[in-house]
DNA sequence: CGTTAATTTGAGACCATTCAATTTCGGTGG
DNA sequence: CCACCGAAATTGAATGGTCTCAAATTAACG
């Protein structure tokens, strides 16, 4: 959908599916740096600061809304509301960054796992995806692999694990959590840096 | 200089000397987030989104500017051009961000630890600190461990193996490059992401 | 100088990786 | 509907990078 070192003409809007931006090494290994759900602009950044610093691919099937950037700013200059919304926007997601710093800086391969489902678990019930602790989770788990800084074969064992513990039920792309609370204990999760209290 | 939780009432720059942000996380370890060298809004988020998520320490003797959020946010509606400075500054900050996800996510130590200098030396000299690849450096090996997600320990090997190959030269506080092209491969360098060029 | 923080060193343990093989799953064509 | 295929998931065993724990050395500072 965007390639690094590429010039922004649009921002786009994600309508349907999922999507996630990543990094590639110069030794081929990738890191995922965020994904995305329904709802949410995913290269809204790069709109403003005019080159993209990494890609952005579509998971599954999934459907875009494309607004050039020209329009977008001009939005954002006749309309205050707007502008600081979008502003914010940014900056949640700027936010989930930085936890996601603290996720593969300092969290063992549990807790990464657990700490990642519980967020996404959690972003897609905010947003009416999914209900009863059920979700659409299309990941591979060498894609889950890349998001927590792991290996997709000790991304296996681990999901295993959280299986083992009825914490979790992971297949088919259907996510579904059994213990919440247990979940978020083992992931150290604290939603305060999703900034979504309304 | 500001606590998780906190509402922010002011935003502040930092005028001289180091700061970093850090997250807590509930079994005591800590990861730091980012690394501030003067000039740079230290918590510009805070003021937008209302509520720090991390905490900001001040690394050595330092001195900031507190500018009041109501201020700020005054500005930023009546001069469009300051407006889009601040948004784009969190924007870059967010990039760098993302950078700190692949680095502690899926480098070695030796590449961690040195683009992580790389990174840190550009920014000083691009602010006009420090110069002839010479540069203030007051990290403690064990913030330095921090913010790259190893131990302390392990970081101090590392450092001495970037020593032994005559990459760099770190005591007393104070970083020199010896080897720029040298450093800057091992660590996997491309400032494309510190969106600097001018 | 004395005291505490920071750095350095050593050895052993462990979590995660690597490599390779096997099994299961989802989709496709005959 | 079954046979087939590639992708994804799973398993095993060995390796290795980083951690842990503890102690020693050096640097910083009043």
């Amino acid at each position: 959908m965007i390639r690094e070192g590429q010039r922004a003409t649009e921002c786009t809007v994600l309508l349907r599916g999922f999507a996630y931006r990543q990094k590639i090494l110069s030794d081929g290994d990738r890191q995922i740096i965020s994904i995305h759900i329904p709802s949410e602009f995913i290269d809204l950044q790069n709109g403003i600061l005019g080159t993209a610093d990494h890609n952005v691919q579509s998971l599954n099937h999934s459907e875009v809304a494309a607004i050039p950037r020209a329009a977008l700013m001009d939005l954002a200059d006749r309309r205050p509301a707007v502008r600081l919304a979008m502003w914010i926007d940014t900056l949640i997601d700027s936010s989930i960054f930085r936890e996601w710093v603290v996720n593969v800086g300092r969290r063992d391969s549990r807790a990464r796992i657990a700490h990642l489902l519980c967020e996404l678990a959690l972003r897609l019930e905010r947003t009416g995806v999914g209900r009863d602790g059920t979700f659409d989770f299309p990941l591979t788990q060498e894609q889950l692999a890349d998001a927590t800084g792991l290996t997709a074969v000790h991304t296996n064992r681990t999901l295993q694990s959280l299986r083992r513990d009825n914490l979790i039920q992971l297949s088919n792309g259907i996510l579904r959590v059994l213990d919440w609370e247990k979940l978020r204990e083992v992931g150290d999760f604290d939603e305060l840096y999703l900034h979504q209290q309304i």
